[in-house]
DNA sequence: TTTT
DNA sequence: TTTT
């Protein structure tokens, strides 16, 4: 990677998530999210300055806004900007921008995933579905995130 | 600049906040926020996993924390990272590492602040506090985040 | 604020950047920030994805934009989302998703910026432009982010 | 995950990686990253703030670091905070906090990695990998992060 | 339209 | 201990 495109966003589902199931199965979510800044001024005055996101979520995330988010859920979404293009019938040149989650925490429900890919039956069977996100491990081999820290620290030399 | 700091945490606070005014009113408020991240590993099982996490507000930000955080509350933090070290009475080199918020959103009181410094008397009188967090805006001198693309739309020749 | 609208990426100017002067001598950049993501697929073969961006900066931000930026430039960008809906002369609606900076790192050029903002006579005179982003601190009137925590550790009871 | 813990730094090596192997030849890289922040001080004065910060990464990533980073190298690293405590000999309570990277860009060397562990053959064989971070997609089983937007798009009855 |  |  040369790069990095990250969108934090915490904000209210405007409708409930609309999910459509691809070929293969596949969830797609996708909603519109008001992210609200409320300040002051310089004359003092309160300003409320709300913006509008698409956010579309693939497969276990996109179960997951199925069965828990709702017209008015607050969220936490972490994801990358995405634009797509393309003409409508009349020839018009169009583009969209979305936010494609990778990440998702509700805040309003307690209730929360990290990428929620990795309660997903992958189909290909043996699929593991290691993510870095929140942080995951294994048994006899931990992930990324989560080191043996706590009883390897003898091993660490530092 | 040649570098970037920044923490952002949502948790939530494992005591009500310690607030402390120094030498010219100044508020400091300091708690612990517990993050809370839940994942399944290689073996389908449910692991829980809490990182506590010291943070520190100043100013507006603290005296909100003062009046509106409390045990328990839920809260997203944007900050950056400040080590100290000191030695104790004992002469043992001592080292602790906190998250100097700039920025708070209250999630479970309907509440919220951007930097908070905006709200307060400076003291210093002609303070005009711009500050960039949220986004802020004056009167005949707009801000730098919230420019008049609206109306000024027009002027610009993009 | 009940809510957060963040956007941090990493990329390269496609062009230089087009800087505007609105009344009252306003600067406005824009440019378009490529971020590209490698990584390999299931099969082991390595791609490539290139994301554009459309990257706009105010004030001070810009005019930096203006004398340090150009095509191929890679920075670190950090603002938030802003989309913007217009009908064209044939009165089809238009949207345009943009990234409005608040923060700008030059990351080849060994040379970089906070908030640009504070670095530039406002015309108004009087302005003292005291910014988040970094941190920023005062005279007799030290700033939110950067609490006299070297010398009045002591005064700090925690 | 009820909770969010993220940072974001971008700063340069004080020192080589120091990079152990554990057990299962499992690379772990520890060094120190220094943040500075440039600004102007209520008088106009730049000041200069450094932050140091312990990284520590593991195996794809720890690899990466020894074979790329040294001394001086500017890198971008995303990761969370992880604080570890211990007695040493004489009894005294110690703290650490150190930021666990999930993901590096290289921003001075002209090479760069998602998060490496899916270039890391795992040892236990079956290992998939399918890390979050930037986004990664299969054959016959597109990823989540990069879902076949283009040619399905006409599956999509957004 | 960038970059490696 | 870095970097500009």
């Amino acid at each position: 990677m040369r790069g990095v495109n990250k969108v934090i966003l915490i904000g209210n589902l405007g409708r409930d998530p609309d999910v459509q199931f691809l070929e293969g199965n596949i969830a797609v979510a996708k909603f519109s999210l008001a992210t609200t800044e409320t300040f002051k001024d310089r004359a003092g005055k309160l300003i409320s300055q709300t913006e509008w996101h698409t956010v579309v979520l693939w497969r276990g995330l996109a179960e997951l806004a199925q069965k828990y988010l709702h017209k008015g859920s607050l969220v936490y979404i972490e994801g990358r900007l995405r634009t797509r293009s393309w003409e409508d019938k009349e020839g018009n040149k169009k583009f969209a921008t979305e936010v494609v989650g990778d990440n998702l925490v509700m805040l309003d429900k307690r209730m929360d995933v990290g990428n929620g890919d990795h309660a997903i039956s992958h189909g290909s069977g043996s699929s593991t579905g290691q993510q870095s996100g929140p942080g995951h491990h294994g048994e006899g081999f931990p992930g990324i995130e989560i080191p043996p820290m706590g009883e390897a620290a003898d091993d660490l030399p530092f």
